[in-house]
Order: C-alpha cells, then structure tokens, then sequence
RNA sequence: GGGGGAGUGCCCGAGUGGUUAAAGGGGACCGGCUGUAAACCGGUUGGCUCCGCCUACGUAGGUUCGAAUCCUACCUCCCCCA
C-alpha cells in the first residue's frame, strides 16, 4: 500500500537532517536514529503526539519541557495532537491503590482536560493543536480489544525494567497496567502519529506505539524522549504530590521563591530545560538563579510581575521584613485572644502545632519573637499586629467589631 | 481448589502481654549557619480545655488487672502449589 513509508529516500537531505537536529534539541533520545529527518524529509506537517494523565490537572514546570517540545515543533509549523486518557482515566488503575488514588467521576476528568488544555495553551499554539479524548476509540467492542491485545505477548508486555522490579520486589501489576501500552499504543493507530513525544520513563511505551502500529500496517511513528525535570528538592521528579512542583500557574512571588530554593547543583539543568539555554558565563550562582526566576515569571506572567517578585523576594527573605501585603486575620472584639487557638485558625494547623511553634520560637509579633508564655493576649494588644510563623506566614491581625 | 505470609503514625519500617503516643529512617515543621541554595548542626512531628486527659497499631468482637502484641470472625493484599 503506498504510504509516506513507502518513498523515503534513502538518504534525507541536508535541510531535514539540520532541522531534525535543531527539533531534536534537549532531548534524550529520538528512536530510531535518523528516523525524524527522514520524515521531514518528506512534505507536509507531521502530527506529533503528546497523550495526558487527567487524573491531575495542574501544569508544573517538568510538564513544560515536553510542551516547550511541542511548541518548538508548532513553530515548524506541524500538528500537535494532544490526547486526554479520559477512557483509560475512567477505567481506573487499580495499580495505585497503595496510593489510595481515587476513581475519577467523569465530571472530574472533564475538568481536569478542561484545566489542563487551559494551561497547556499558555505554551502550545492552540490553532495547530487537535485535542482528541481516547474514549473516542478505545471505547470498542470486545472483538476489536480481542484483536488489539492479540498482537503482542507478554513476554514482550513484561520487559520493561520497571515490570521487572516490581515481579522482584513481589509487588502486584494488574492486568489493566500490563495492557496500557497497548492502548497508548492503539491511540498512535487510531491519529496517525508521526512523532510521539514523552518523559524517559515512557520509552517503552512510546516504543511499544511503534509495533502496533506496524502491527495494523501503518506507517511507524518515531519518539522522542525528554528530559525528567527535578522537583525543587532536587532529587526527585517533579511531581505534584511529592509536593515539589511549581506550578505554571503559581502566583509571581511563589514561583520566584520556589525557583530560588532550587539546590544550586540542578541550576543547569534548570537554564537548559527550561530556557533551552546555559545560565550566563560568569554570573554567580544566585545571580543566574535570579535571572532564571525573572525569566520564568515574566514567561508565565509577565515583566511587570517579574520585578515585583524579585523585589518581594529581596524584602521579606533578604531583608526579613513584612511582605507589602498581608492577608488580614480578625480576632474577636474583646476578651482574650488564645493564640494556639489563633495560629490554628490563621495557618490551617492544630492547635497543638500552634504551641509547638510558639515553644520553639518560631512566632513572631511585628519581628519580634514571641516568648512560650504567655498563650493569651488581650485583644487591643494585638490589633493591627503583624504575626508571622516562620519565615513566610504572615498574618495582620484586626480586632472584629 | 490447597498451603504459607502480611496489614503499625504523612511514607517506609521496628516492635509479639505492661516503663509504647509506639525504635530507626525519610519527609515535613521550627531554630542555627546562609545566597529562603545545597550540605551541615540542634529541636519538634496524634489531638485537646496541655504539668493532665482523650484517641490511636486493617475492621468488629473476646481473653486479661493490663493488648499493637493472645483468641475468634470478617475485609484487603502478597507468595507458592494445582
């Protein structure tokens, strides 16, 4: 059958292989090698892959190094096509239920795909991407699943190293999660991906894409794996509910602090993946975290707020004072005010982490620490009272009527 | 279908009748040093009406002066044999 296999030249020209170089950019691996300059070899954009999780909405910085992929190939002018595992997300993977993971309503997954695309096209081009939802066909008949799962073995479906580990460490693996990567794989078949991008970790599956689609006698898609961002603490992943993310929507202030106590030694990595470039010769370390903050900021906010987060940042963690603004936090008219009590209700901690903090000095009142005693204050003392806990809760406390 | 093993605090993981709110590690929080970096050091880490009380070791009962530890049933998971 005449196909864009079919044609390919043996050798691709200078020009595809210069621009498959450039699009291949800050990535791990594009398989199989010099697979991606044979297809821009050919005319007409390529549809590019990218299938979503919407089992968390929120867009962190390790997500954009795959997007900023996405949007580099967008700027050549080609297809995203972005999937959301909404079917797959419905089912459930049982595999997580160590982690207690819930089964998503749907309502749910449509959000979180609503509030995904919404940050997503912060950085993708939204008039060259296709949204497409999985359920649209892996929603199929038993006959045609029968079909798909009959064209690869489990041998092959056991080989992934992180399988091995598991069969090792005598944890389970379901048969949803042995089957996954045939219907990751089933998604390239069902758009006709050329190039399907993703994380290290899905090599395999993006691999897997390849033998099914040659198995339904389609042309086969190269991959391209990124780069795993990592977290703020600069060991492990960035990731949500390790609590180590920074999120494309964080407010100025946070995403600048964040980027700042990212360890030094992960700086580059940061300039690279995020910035796509090395961090300035000859600048100090916090100077080029900085200039990695402002950049950051003004790229998801802008300029104006840029500035604004590096001059809180230089205020209330360089000079340690009050930041401009503080939440206001209003106390009872009169009477005493009992500040475990108070802290509690301020912060979102219990009372008794509220005397814990106030034991250890971690309490402050206008900059001044708070010995452990007294716990109770008459309210007209504290009126317009800045409290702080630790270095960055701040309250200013107003008597009520 | 048969046999064996496991469920402990945010996570991992000790503990097999009392001095256990439960070792140790990780994480987190507070403090020190700093560039809110890392590393490092010290402290804290169930709740509350906090020098005492309450609730906790899968769930529900039971034995005992006393149980996370023993018994019974149930739930969940893992492994092996078929």
């Amino acid at each position: 059958m005449p196909g864009k296999t079919d044609n390919r030249p043996a050798v691709p020209g200078p020009e595809a292989q210069e621009l498959a170089a450039r699009l291949s950019s800050n990535s791990v691996e594009a398989l199989p090698e010099g697979g991606l300059a044979a297809q821009l070899d050919r005319d007409g954009p390529l549809r590019i892959k990218l299938g979503i999780d919407p089992t968390a909405p929120d867009i962190h910085l390790g997500h954009t190094v795959v997007l900023n992929k996405l949007a580099q190939f967008q700027a050549e002018g080609h297809q995203v096509v972005l999937i959301i595992g909404d079917y797959t997300a419905r089912v459930g993977d049982p595999s997580g239920r160590s982690e207690q993971r819930p089964v998503l309503t749907p309502e749910q997954i449509d959000a979180n795909a609503a509030t995904f695309q919404d940050q997503a096209f912060r950085i993708l081009d939204r008039s060259q991407t296709e949204v497409r939802f999985n359920s649209e066909w892996l929603r199929m008949e038993a006959e045609d699943l029968f079909s798909l799962m009959a064209k690869a073995t489990i041998a092959r479906l056991l080989e992934r190293d992180d399988f091995q580990k598991r069969i090792e460490a005598g944890r389970p693996i379901s048969a949803l999660e042995l089957l996954y990567p045939l219907l990751q794989g089933y998604d390239s078949v069902a758009i006709d991906a050329d190039v399907e991008l993703g994380g290290t970790d899905q090599k395999f599956n993006l691999l897997f894409g390849r033998d099914i689609q040659a198995a339904y006698g389609r042309p086969q898609q190269t991959v391209m794996t990124m780069p795993i961002l990592p977290g703020i603490d600069g060991t492990r992943r960035m990731s949500k509910s390790l609590g180590n993310y920074i999120g494309v929507t964080d407010p100025p202030e946070e995403m600048f602090g964040k980027l700042m106590r990212v360890p030094d030694a992960n700086l580059t990595e940061y300039w690279q993946l995020l910035l796509g470039a090395d961090p300035p010769a000859g600048d100090s370390p916090i100077q080029a975290k900085r200039e990695l903050g402002r950049r950051l900021v003004a790229r998801f906010h802008d300029e104006a707020a840029a500035d604004l987060a590096e001059q809180h940042f230089d205020r209330v963690f360089v000079r340690h004072e009050a930041p401009e603004e503080i939440e206001e936090f209003e106390i009872a008219g009169d009477g005493d005010v009992h500040l475990p009590a108070a802290l509690a209700e301020m912060f979102g901690i219990s009372r008794s982490e509220g005397r814990r903090v106030l034991a250890q000095g971690g309490v402050k009142r206008d900059g001044e620490v708070l010995p452990a005693e007294p716990l109770d204050y008459p309210v007209p003392e504290l009126d317009g009272a800045v409290i702080q806990v630790g270095k960055r809760r701040f309250r200013r406390l107003r008597a009520g009527a």
